[in-house]
DNA sequence: CATGAATGAGGGTTCATTCAT
DNA sequence: CATGAATGAACCCTCATTCAT
């Protein structure tokens, strides 16, 4: 500790080494830090004030991470989006249509925001761009409505009104989420209706839509967790 | 009234009638100088000052009117939505049926948001706070939703999931439209849709979501016009 | 009414004193809706709305009546200052000495702070520019306090210093009076320690403070009843 | 602390030690450029423009030290306060008796009011607030005033009512001070007089008024010295 | 890199005052 | 004279951002 003492005397790399990791924690801890504030007050709130508080670093240090606002919920929004792919796509990929993983997409990301209702308020409260950011909205789901058009399962064939079809009524289900109950039947019927809405047919829409999809896990530590692990911390 | 009368001896009849007018007109170009500015910045945007220096009325004649930013944001959104029910509401009534009249109100308000760019972009910056006031949402929507439920039109049970089912991808295309230009067919599109996801079969939604509705008239002087008119006023 | 009938043909004069009395009656209501609100801010409060929703006038009618915010506070200063007077004096002019009409001018005022809370609140916040204006403090008191040095009981020969010894102490017990329940003894008590600050042996004073003043009577309608009559009023 | 130390590796502590000492600089800034303005305005003045001008700091600035207006007030006076007990208390302690002090005080108080106009128009224009804060008020006169109830030097026995004797009449003074010259013997008397009104005898008084306190010094940069070295700072 | 005091643009809000009716 | 809508100067306060240490 007090100065050149024998261990590190190869130190330039740990240094880097150390730096790097410590870099790497504090931004998670900024990124976790704003979530919940964009979720309660919208990207445009006045942020950082609570945010440096909680993740307990000063003033200054935020802007060695974030130069403005808006980069900082962008950065959120992706990284709450790659962690929604982490965690949603393993499991959607087993389905074997295109249409089976919109299914089973839509299922578990309701079922993420009933679970995680930070989640839904920051999405909803950030409405379309909490989502356009992120490979979620421009590359997981258009493939799959591409590889569903492609199959031939889907009689919309617009894929931006697909991308409509699918999207708002998974946003206007996270409003709900956040103000009432949700009936527990409300996903997979959520779910059956958007494929009908595609073309499938009534039948094969509720069949899709009513398998079993396994358990969903989150790991710990990941930012959609946010919100549960209060006094966990630090 | 007319001018006789020797003088004016009645003039405190006179002089209420005249200052409710002026109220009433200077409300009015408040709202209307409001919407373009929330339709920019959404609902918690910092606004007076360009909203008086749009109306033209001093600082302090604003908090004659709002006490607080959202007050006014709610006049806007509940002045859109009555708007909304006075231009298409008598066109939809022409629908013999609950799903008719729910095509034809999703066709009409897309045209709508279409011809008037500003009104699409209040609706998506405000979100659901924008939708949620007014009668649209609480009255005449569910009404209709519970109408197509009675008359066994609609497979989906739960009005609520109906409500998302509709507004959702309505909401969503309204951002579609501030964002790209529309393909020709999606508004009708969009409306056969709905109407399968409610459990309505392809045939009928498409027959339906096909009608000629007839002209949508959007009366002179309609908050609805906003951006329209600039130049015109004053 | 409507127009020349005979009952008031000579009204020029009729209009004249019904105008007047009006005209006294609307600056009456000004005055007692002011004091309470001075009472409670100080003389520098922002005033107006409070007062004209209490007396029920006008906005622009307060501005026939005082030009500004300070005249109406001396306004009401000189009324509360000619009521005391016009209360007090009567009572304590039947003392043979001046001496004994300070002291009954001290117990009696003391007095009506304690009946009359408002006063004293007034008097508080209004410090001396309260007293300042009007007779009480530029010539009843200093004509008394002559008159004591020129009859022999002040010691206390600079008139100032006479004046500061009277009013420094009954300032100060106006502020114990809003601030905490007065021992039953405290006003001659203080009396009496005035007298003795000005010279007067501790035995005389003890005499002249203890005398019995009769009672006390403030008319109906007097500005120092104001917070009394709540409901009252129309 | 030195200088040496390589560099300034242990820098965090330096830097905390500088933090602090710049805080107390702004601070105390910031009370010296607010009592003048008080003193001109009163307690509930509009000040911040002004205050922060004359302390030559940024608006922000401001509120990273008081929250409001009040707050501001307050830590004027209780520097005021406090300032007034560190001249005074070594003096006054000096004399033998309670009494002895307490016209010592008054004294010393009135020809401070003498020197420095503006302590004399912050107390007379904040009033008992002014006073009220503080171990002034709150700890040193009234032990006092118990100190002489027990050595029997008091014939006033309620408290409550002793204060009132002291502190009306050297506020009335403050308020004489301001608006016009001082006869020379004027504090000298009024202690006298204070002395006679809380039951001492009139040659005593006059003895115990009479003394010579020697010289009092308040210290360079001492608030009370507001107004006078304007020019001097900065 | 971390720190946090200072900044000041950019917004908000109040309220005495005016003036057409 | 009474009315009250409109006015706008003069305040207030926040918070993203900078920078010396």
């Amino acid at each position: 500790m007090m100065h050149g003492d024998s261990k590190n005397l190869r130190y330039p790399d740990h240094r880097t080494r150390v730096g790097l990791a410590r870099r790497e924690r504090t931004r998670a801890r900024l990124l976790e830090a704003a979530l919940p504030v964009f979720a309660k007050h919208g990207a445009d709130a006045a942020i950082i004030d609570s945010i440096i508080r909680q993740a307990g670093v000063a003033r200054g240090t935020f802007y060695n991470y974030f130069q403005t606002n808006e980069e900082l919920f962008v950065a959120v929004a992706q990284e709450v989006s790659n962690e929604l792919i982490r965690v949603v796509d393993p499991i959607a990929s087993r389905q074997d249509s295109p249409a089976g993983r919109i299914a089973c997409g839509v299922i578990l990301v309701l079922g993420l925001a009933q679970s995680y209702r930070l989640l839904a308020e920051f999405v909803v409260r950030g409405g379309h761009a909490a989502v356009a950011v992120g490979t979620l909205a421009t590359e997981v789901i258009p493939r799959d409505i591409a590889a569903a058009i492609a199959a031939g399962e889907c009689a919309v064939d617009d894929p931006v009104l697909a991308f409509d079809l699918i999207l708002g009524p998974v946003l206007s289900a996270f409003h709900t989420i956040i103000s009432q109950p949700l009936d527990v039947g409300y996903p997979r019927a959520l779910a059956a209706a958007i494929l009908r809405s595609l073309g499938i047919n009534a039948v094969m829409a509720r069949g899709l839509a009513g398998r079993d999809f396994g358990e969903i896990v989150v790991p710990e530590g990941s930012i959609l967790r946010c919100g549960r692990s209060l006094g966990a911390a630090s």
